[in-house]
DNA sequence: CCATTAAAGGAACTGGAGTCCCGTTATGAG
DNA sequence: CTCATAACGGGACTCCAGTTCCTTTAATGG
């Protein structure tokens, strides 16, 4: 096998060699514009040339930019990512989860970023690099948090081995299974009472690690 | 306001007067085909004109009668849902609670059922008439299962004001989160942990109604 | 076994999502 | 400031999902 033949040679993708000035205005148009459709009119609506329109943007460039709706549904997760809120202290862990459970709540239930959770959720059902997008995502958040899991044990309130990322998926859990197959509204109480099942679970020793009993 | 105009008068949904039969046949093929494609190639392969041809049906049949994908989706749930398995009883909390979360792991980890399952809950998220039927599958379901935690309140197992519903939900939930939120598959051990978690948190009381803690 | 007509199915048609081509703008390097 | 070219943008074009129209098949009632 000969290397070097004029392959069909797929350059840098767009926007990364000269990612300043009207590249970054115009990623941020449509990035404004599709969280607008999203949040106004739901996943269903999300058209790029009625992004491209609203964005005052050419539809050859959101095309050429995204190419499809799970991609740029996929760079609106990245972009929110990186406004990450810093994980809380309260001293307990029941107080540390339900921080984590309030903000959870509060997210699912924005305007914005509630529509957009359940796009993101709904395109990596059927996108692979979108659903990578969001287990990596997930991942981060998650590890964010566990330090506190691990604090709780220091202190004695769970059990050594217990698995903190198992801890706070299990905070997340209940809010997510709610938003998505039921129509009651995400309060938080429901927040509350997510925190006071996994803190209770936790300390009860549901999580730890090597599981043995029967 | 005179009643009786000559309205647009759409007459009775196609299927209904003669349901037996070729129409009773070509249902079922459709939604076989329907359910081989979600399996084999995800939600987002599936298309009506595909779903017609495997199904050996014509494609003006399909759209007449389901007319978009996520109504097709829905169909498909509605038939499962059918198919109900009983709830077995074991004398406690936590053997009930198991044995309902292996059934949720199984069905979930199903080559056919899985995809089905991520597929409607996607279609829920952009379609309110599919999200209306998914919510209507949940509350079923849960109501299903939700007399053992009352046999267990019967025993002392719990609290008597335990919400019997919420103790189903929290069950499921995690399994759902990872199922949607992660790569890693849902295994046994998973089940059994949602189960043990949920039991012991309803021991706690994190689960009684009208809830005065702080 | 007919007659009625609900429902299926073939085929041509249409509209708009996604692509391509190429001229225009303005970024970033020297 | 100047130049090379990355990235944008308008408009024509393509292609196929979804619709329409009409013919054929067979389910149901008598």
């Amino acid at each position: 096998m000969s290397a070097g033949e004029p392959e069909p040679e797929q350059g840098p993708e767009p926007g990364t060699v000269r990612p300043g000035g009207r590249t970054a205005r115009v990623r941020a148009a449509v990035l404004q514009a599709a969280g607008d459709v999203l949040a106004e009119q739901g996943f269903a609506h999300l058209d790029l040339g009625d992004v491209a329109r609203r964005a005052q943007v050419g539809r050859t460039t959101v095309y050429r930019r995204w190419g499809t709706v799970t991609a740029l549904v996929a760079d609106l997760l990245q972009d929110m990512a990186e406004q990450s809120l810093p994980r809380t202290e309260t001293g307990s862990l029941l107080g540390d989860l339900r921080a984590n459970a309030r903000l959870v709540q509060r997210t699912l239930t924005d305007a914005r970023q509630g529509p957009l959770f359940k796009a993101v959720i709904a395109a990596a059902t059927w996108d692979a690099r979108t659903a990578e997008a969001l287990h990596r995502f997930y991942d981060t958040r998650v590890a964010e948090w566990a330090p506190c899991v691990r604090q709780a044990a220091d202190r004695g309130e769970v059990p050594e081995d217990t698995d903190a990322h198992e801890v706070i998926r299990a905070v997340s859990a209940p809010l997510y299974y709610r938003l998505l197959t039921s129509d009651v509204p995400l309060d938080r109480a429901a927040a509350d009472r997510a925190a006071e099942a996994a803190a209770a679970a936790a300390r009860a020793g549901a999580y730890v690690r090597h599981h043995k009993r029967t």
